[in-house]
RNA sequence: GACCCGUUCGUCUAUCGGUUAGGACUCCAGGUUUUCAUCCUGGCAAGAAGGGUUCGACUCCCUUACGGGUCGCCA
C-alpha cells in the first residue's frame, strides 16, 4: 500500500512556519517512501477565507519547493463527480452529504435545534500515535467529551467531519499534523469507526514556540513564511532550519538540502517537546547555505535586493558579489556590504572614520595616495605592495596601515578583502578616496 | 478548572541502565588571514525537584513543580 500524505491548510491568513513545517514533514514522508503528497484547501469557513490567503499558501509552498502530486491545479484522480476541482472543500458538499446520510442511517446522529450532533461511543479511546505513542482518552466521561456537532443549523459541516471524510475519500495512509490536533484524534477515530472505515496512521508533531516560550502567532518574528524571501533567506535554508525544529538527524550534521532531508527523514526521529524558534540560528543556517551555492546563483538571488537600493548593476557586479559572498548571512545584507564599491556616495560609518583618523598611521595616507598615483600598472597585488612600500619607508608595519586604508576606501571598519576593493574600485577611485581622507 | 502531551547547557539537540553527558547557535579567548570575513583551536554553560526500582539511573515507575495543548454550531 503506497503512502499518501497531505497538507490541509485553511486559507484564513498567511502561511505560518508551523504550517510550513507540517507541510514539509508530510512532503518528506511521502517523497521518502515514493508516495503521493496531496494539497487540500480547507476553505469551508467562507467568512474567513480570502483569495490572498489562498495565494499565500501556493506561493509559500512553491517557494519552499514543496510540490504536490494532487491538489488544486494539478489533477489527481479523486475529483468529485460533481465538481471540477475537488481539492477545495468548499466544492465537495455532495460527498459530505453522502457521508452524512451514512451516519444518519447508522443512527449515530441526533438533532439539537437545527443542528446535528454525533453520538460518541462511550468507551475509552486509545490511539497509537507514531510520535506520541499510545494515548488514551476516556469517552465514558461525557462532561469532558460532549457529543459534537457535525452539521450546523445553517446546514454547513464542521471541520472534524469534512476533514475525516476527505482523509477517507482521498485514501490518506498517514496524517502528520500539529499536536494541537491530538485531542481531536479520538473524535476522528469515532467518526471513522461509525462509518465502518479504516483510519490512517497519525503522527502529532510538537508545536513551534516563540523564543520566550509563548505560542507563536501573527506578527511574531519569523511567523510568516512570506516574510522570509523579503528578509533575504534562501528557501533551502528555511526548509533546513524548520526541519531542525522538533526533528533531528541523530548525527552531528545540521546542514541539509531538501534531497538530503528526504534521505534522512523519519517519523521516529521526531521529538515530543515543543521547540522554540531561534532567529539567530536560522540566519546562521542561511549563511551556510549561501556558502554552498554557486557565485552565479548568489549573484542572481542578490540582484533584486541590490536593485531595490538603486545600486547600478555594472560589469564589476560579478567581482563585487564574489567579494562579499561569504561575508553576509542574509541576501538583504548585500546592498549595504557593496554600496561603496558601486557608488561614491555610500553612507559612512562615522565611528569607524573617527577611529581611523585618530590612528597615527593615517598620517601616511597622503603619501600612499601619491605613491599609488604614480603607479603605471594596477592590480590587487601591486596595490598591496604599494602599502607595504609606503609603510616600511615610514617605519610602520604594512598591517598597521590596512585599517586606515580600509576606512578611507570604504568608510567602514569591516568589509571585503582589501585586494578585492583595490581591484574593483580601480586606481583612479582609490587614489581619489585616499586623497580626500583627511 | 478538567483532560492530554512534555521537561538534558540561554536556544536547537545526541544519549534508547554503566559516557569525563557529545554536537550546533550565541558569547568569550587565542591562531590563520600583512586587512575584513571565512576558517581552525580552546573556553563558559545542562539532566526541574523529591521519592522509589536497580549493583548502577538523564534514561524505568510514582509524586510535585513548571511549560505547552485541548475543552466551539473555528479550523
Amino acid at each position: 500500500m503506497s503512502v499518501r500524505t497531505r497538507f490541509a491548510p485553511s486559507p484564513t491568513g498567511y502561511l505560518h512556519v508551523g504550517g510550513a513545517r507540517t507541510a514539509l514533514f508530510n512532503w518528506l514522508y511521502a517523497r521518502k517512501h515514493n508516495g503521493t503528497f496531496i494539497l487540500r484547501v480547507e476553505d469551508t469557513d467562507a467568512a474567513r477565507n480570502t483569495e490572498e490567503a489562498r495565494q499565500a499558501i501556493f506561493d509559500g509552498m512553491n517557494w519552499l519547493g514543496l510540490d504536490w502530486d494532487e491538489g488544486p491545479d494539478s489533477g489527481g484522480d479523486l475529483r468529485s463527480p460533481s465538481s471540477s476541482s475537488s481539492y477545495y472543500q468548499s466544492q465537495r458538499k455532495p460527498i459530505y452529504d453522502a457521508y452524512f446520510e451514512k451516519l444518519l442511517a447508522a443512527d449515530r446522529l441526533y438533532k439539537d435545534g437545527d443542528a446535528y450532533r454525533f453520538r460518541f461511543d462511550r468507551k475509552p479511546m486509545t490511539m497509537h500515535d507514531l510520535v506520541c505513542g499510545e494515548v488514551t482518552i476516556d469517552y465514558r466521561d461525557e462532561s469532558n467529551t460532549p457529543d459534537m456537532v457535525v452539521k450546523r443549523s445553517d446546514g454547513s459541516y464542521v471541520f472534524h467531519f469534512v476533514n475525516v471524510v476527505d482523509d477517507l475519500e482521498m485514501k490518506m495512509t498517514h496524517v502528520i499534523r500539529g499536536e494541537d490536533h491530538l485531542m481531536n484524534t479520538p473524535k476522528h477515530l469515532q467518526l471513522i469507526e461509525a462509518l465502518g472505515a479504516q483510519p490512517p496512521q497519525y503522527a502529532h508533531i510538537p508545536l513551534i514556540l516563540n523564543p520566550d516560550g509563548t505560542k507563536m502567532s501573527k506578527r511574531d518574528v519569523g511567523a510568516a513564511v512570506g516574510d522570509y524571501p523579503r528578509q533575504g533567506f534562501l528557501s533551502g535554508a528555511v526548509v533546513n532550519f524548520i526541519a531542525l525544529l522538533g526533528w533531528s538527524s541523530k548525527t552531528d550534521d545540521e546542514i541539509f538540502t531538501l534531497t538530503e532531508l528526504i534521505d534522512r527523514f523519519s517519523l521516529e526521529a521526531i521529538n515530543r517537546a515543543p521547540a522554540r524558534f531561534d532567529f539567530e540560528k536560522c540566519k546562521w543556517v542561511n549563511q551556510q547555505h549561501i556558502a554552498k551555492i554557486s557565485t552565479e546563483t548568489f549573484a542572481d538571488l542578490a540582484k533584486p535586493f541590490v536593485e531595490a537600493e538603486n545600486l547600478a548593476i555594472t560589469e564589476t557586479y560579478p567581482a563585487v558579489i564574489t567579494a562579499v559572498k561569504e561575508k553576509v548571512r542574509l541576501l538583504s545584507e548585500v546592498p549595504a556590504a557593496i554600496d561603496f564599491l558601486i557608488t561614491d556616495t555610500a553612507a559612512q560609518d562615522e565611528e569607524a572614520v573617527a577611529k581611523a583618523k585618530g590612528n597615527p598611521n593615517s598620517a601616511l595616507i597622503p603619501a600612499l595616495a601619491e605613491h599609488m598615483a604614480a603607479l603605471t600598472d594596477w592590480s590587487a597585488e601591486i596595490a598591496k605592495e604599494a602599502i607595504a612600500t609606503v609603510a616600511q619607508a615610514n617605519g610602520a608595519k604594512p598591517g598597521q596601515l590596512m585599517f586606515p586604508v580600509r576606512v578611507a576606501l570604504s568608510g567602514r571598519a569591516h568589509g571585503p578583502d582589501l585586494g578585492d576593493v583595490f581591484a574593483i574600485l580601480g586606481k583612479e577611485k582609490c587614489v581619489a578616496r585616499l586623497r580626500s581622507f583627511h
